[in-house]
DNA sequence: AGACTTTCTTGATGCGGATCAAGTCATTTT
DNA sequence: AAAATGACTTGATCCGCATCAAGAAAGTCT
């Protein structure tokens, strides 16, 4: 009859061919057999809790980290003690692709709530991607994608108003929420008010209030962390600068 | 005696072996043999004249590119018919490599003035990167360098002012220059203010008018085009936002 | 539960840098 | 050489967002 191998749900979940992130992840576009090998030189730890350093700016790298749940702040100290907040990363998400350059990471990531997360051993990764061709262009593909991330919060910070970077960040959740499986329009936000300010490039203040704005002009409705939004389209539109929203509110 | 071989200045500037940027570029790091290898797939076109597009976002990717003389500016048409300017790159710089995520380039690349530049064929140095592992190292390093670049300047937009934007601006060019055994302090910006305001999510007006209050302030010495840095350990308190500078000048 | 702390909100004020408007200088055209 | 064009500078004004200040709400500690 069936195996006696008992599947206990440890077993089940700590492997990538049985996790539903597998199509986010690393494994992405890989065959069944090359999943497996990779799956080798994973390694799943203990979870860590809200607050926990994954890793600090000056610490020896020596893996890459993939987000299995939770959520986690990337963050790099600047000289004069603030902080400059680098992203907020996901399940599926691969962190400490920055660190690969001098084998030290450069900035520090922590977790914004109870965190799993897989570490891949990077020399181990870089002799597999030598021998598994599909896997060095996956790992060319994420390094490139990083940097097109990178591109557009550029953008966001040089040319953007407030108003236009709140709305990219809230559906830039949205997005990857719906990526995940969840709903797109009603979730939680695990980071603080200054968190997103200082992501943003923008005060506290500023924040709060275009969330008191957004809810007046029936964008979302907001309760402390929980956003629900409400006209995805004209957030979209508030994006694009074409403030066709805006007229539309104020020809009242 | 000698070979026979006439050894033309093409045959000479026109390899990998022979080339004064080695160092700064891809090669760096490999072995002789290694070189040998990677040249081997290199190709090296016509220069690109001023205004020139090396390619434009939306074209297909097929290589990577590496400047060898000149410079180019790199920038991604936004929405509504304005652009970010993403970076200005000099000799022995690897551009393309946001390109490489879905094989369509995101931004365009074109020159600020006469420019030579080698293409790297993509999937051929991916192949030769499989059975090089120190050509697939350097790859991986080059990738989380371009990463680790971005996020610095995500602080600098995101939390900078104008001030220690264009000192930092200035450093960066001072720095590689030197790096490319020119002179740190004295040297032809190829971009336009309007260029450089636009790079540092500033007014070309406000850039103007730093140049001007860093020449008052002799931080500087500015014509046009022509910069002469003459106090580059203030510039650097500048960046730094300790404004010790700033104090030693105002208590006159 | 009550005190304390932290986070968030809201209002008032101020400033840095954008925008608007001319004018100057350099370069190209004819 | 004169005229046109584009790049840069300089001044005046304005506005978006930061900063300052205070209170409200939520979370934490004892």
């Amino acid at each position: 009859m069936t195996s006696r191998k008992v599947v206990t749900f440890e077993n089940i979940k700590v492997a990538c061919k049985n996790c539903s992130l597998a199509t986010l992840c690393l494994p992405m576009g890989l065959t069944p057999d090359d999943v497996e090998r990779l799956d080798g030189i994973i390694k799943r730890g203990r979870p860590y809790h809200r607050g926990d350093h994954l890793y600090r700016g000056g610490d020896k790298f020596h893996s890459l980290r993939v987000i299995t749940s939770g959520s986690v702040k990337t963050y790099s100290p600047n000289e004069d003690g603030g902080e400059q907040v680098l992203g907020f990363h996901l399940p599926g998400e691969l962190i400490g692709l920055d660190a690969i350059q001098d084998d030290n990471h450069t900035c520090s990531a922590i977790a914004l709530e109870t965190t799993a997360v897989c570490e891949i051993p990077f020399s181990q990764l870089e002799s597999l991607s030598c021998i598994m061709p599909s896997l060095q262009h996956q790992m060319y593909r994420l390094l490139s994608r990083e940097i097109g991330q990178e591109t557009e919060m550029l953008t966001l910070l040089g040319k953007k108003s407030a108003e236009e970077r709140l709305a990219t960040f809230l559906l830039s959740f949205s997005e990857r929420f719906k990526q995940r499986g969840f709903s797109a329009s009603d979730f939680f936000l695990s980071m603080s008010r200054h968190e997103i300010g200082n992501y943003l490039g923008l005060a506290v203040e500023t924040v709060s209030r275009l969330f008191t704005r957004f809810q007046d002009e029936n964008l979302l409705h907001v309760e402390r962390k929980h956003v629900q939004l409400l006209d995805i389209p004209r957030l979209y539109d508030i994006v694009q600068g074409t403030d066709s929203a805006k007229s539309s509110q104020s020809r009242i």
